[in-house]
Parts: structure tokens; C-alpha cells; sequence
DNA sequence: ACTTCATATTCGCTTTAGCGAATGTGTTGA
DNA sequence: TCAACACATTCGCTAAAGCGAATATGAAGT
């Protein structure tokens, strides 16, 4: 038998990956439903090479998980496999649903998404589904 | 007026508390009451200063405070003042109270606590109140 | 006043996390 | 098959976190 699994980690990842400010941003965007990536680049301002580390970042945390279609990856987040971490998860949502500047993200991501005229980079991307309607 | 506050701060705080081993010890171990620091030193072997340092973590993230007593500093856990963060909390410390690991902790804890023998360095130390019943 | 004891803080160092730039991978359409 | 595109990963660097050892602080007893 090899050696002893380190103590406490998968828990420690859980809480490492909302002790991060884009991360948090990330999850709050996909509050409602599943995002293309090239809609946090753009409602962030963040660069594509960011953005991607701390989506597979949270992937490795069981808190999210990808789907891919054609070109694009939709990231959406999923429920922790361990009850205590998916209760705590809900509630770390609901307080990122409640503050200000979280708000401010989500009302960004709606304008870009349901613009007529969409930026250059997201012509053709395909838009979160509940933001369409 | 000055700078800005910077967005989000006392809740990053709040979550990087959380987000390391040894300040989840201590948290741990605070579960039911005060606890003296010289107990965390003798339970967890972990050095003083180190133990000072993640005390006076936990003080600035606002989930502990601290009582003086003579030479002793007692340590307890407290409401975080965001209710949000306090359901959390509350939820942290239920998901520590279930685990294995932490559970051995505290039963650590009571046993040196309540030895007939104290070690030396805990002879004359104030004792947590939930455990000298 | 001086010493001891319990704890806090500082210091120099090591490790880890996060970053932008560059590059790699997998898919689509010509 | 090749170019374009969307995204992932790697690379070298910088900044931040964590550490043990040493030192400072503050209360108590002599």
C-alpha cells in the first residue's frame, strides 16, 4: 500500500478554490445556467489564458464541470459530491447572488449577451440558453 | 475621499480562513468553547508562534476573539457579522465536527485536558470549562 | 526592579499561487 | 490537407503565504 492520502485535502481544495476573487466572479456568472468561456473573457475583461486556469482550477474542486460544443466549452456548475461541501457551496451562491458588485457582473453578462449587435469576438458564439429567451 | 475599498475583501478574507489545515485545527477545537493557546500548542505539536500567527488570522478574518486571562490568552469562536458568512460558518463547523480526523483532535484535546497528570508545560494552565465537568 | 512565564511579533527564508506571453490541442470549414 | 478558430496548457517570472528561529511584550511573582 502506497502512501497515506494527505489529510483533509479534497476539503481544502473545496474552500481553496472560493478564496479567489476571479474564481468567485466565474461562479457567480454561472449562477443561473452553463456559459460559453468566451463570455467571461468578455464580461470579465479578463484574457482567455486566466479565465481558462481558474475554470480548470474549479473543475479539479468538483464544483463545476465542462461541455463541449463544436469549438466552444460551456462551463456550468454542478453540486459537490460531498452533501456538507453542497450545502455550503449553496450558500456561498446565494451570498455572491445578494452582493453589489457580483450584480453589477451578472447585468453585464445579459447586456453583452442580448446585444443586437454583439462585439466582434462573439458573433457567432453561442449565448447562455436562459438569457436568450 | 480616498481609494477605493477594495471589492470583496472581507469576504475573501472570511473564505481563506477557511482555506488552511492548521486554522481548521484550531477552529476545530474551539468547537464547543474557549480553549487557552497552550492547549492548541500541546494537541496539535505545532509550534507557538505558529499557532499565534493562525490566532491572529482567524481574529482579523472576524471568527474568533480573544479573553486575557493573567498570563493566558483564551480563544473563541464567534458570529461572523455578515449574516451570510455566519450561516456558512455554521456549516463549516458542522462539516469539521463529522470528521474523522478532527474528531480525533478534540478527543486529543479532552484527554490532555482532563489527564490526572498534566503534561508539564500545561500544570498550571486554565483549563477549557466544557471539559473539567 | 528584576525574573519568569505565556503569548505576540518580527525576520529571513522557502514554498506556493497567480500572472501574461507563448505555445499546444482539438474542431470546423475551405 | 490546411487555415482559422476557441480553448487549454506550459513557461518563466513576481508576489504572497507560510514557516522556524529569534526577539519583543505584558502580566505575575519575588
Amino acid at each position: 500500500m502506497g502512501k497515506q492520502k494527505r489529510v483533509f485535502e479534497d476539503e481544502l481544495l473545496f474552500f481553496r478554490a472560493l478564496a479567489d476573487y476571479t474564481r468567485l466572479r466565474l461562479l457567480n456568472l454561472m449562477g443561473t445556467d452553463e456559459v460559453c468561456v468566451c463570455f467571461f473573457v468578455e464580461v470579465l475583461k479578463i484574457n482567455q489564458p486566466k479565465i481558462s486556469r481558474h475554470l480548470a482550477y474549479l473543475r479539479r474542486a468538483g464544483v463545476v464541470e465542462a461541455r463541449r460544443e463544436g469549438k466552444w466549452m460551456h462551463y456550468r456548475i454542478i453540486e459537490p459530491r460531498d452533501p456538507r461541501a453542497a450545502k455550503i457551496f449553496k450558500e456561498v451562491r446565494a451570498w455572491l447572488n445578494e452582493d453589489a458588485d457580483m450584480q453589477r457582473d451578472r447585468e453585464r453578462l445579459a447586456k453583452v449577451c442580448c446585444a443586437p449587435q454583439p462585439p466582434l469576438q462573439l458573433r457567432r458564439a453561442p449565448r447562455p440558453a436562459s438569457l436568450v429567451a
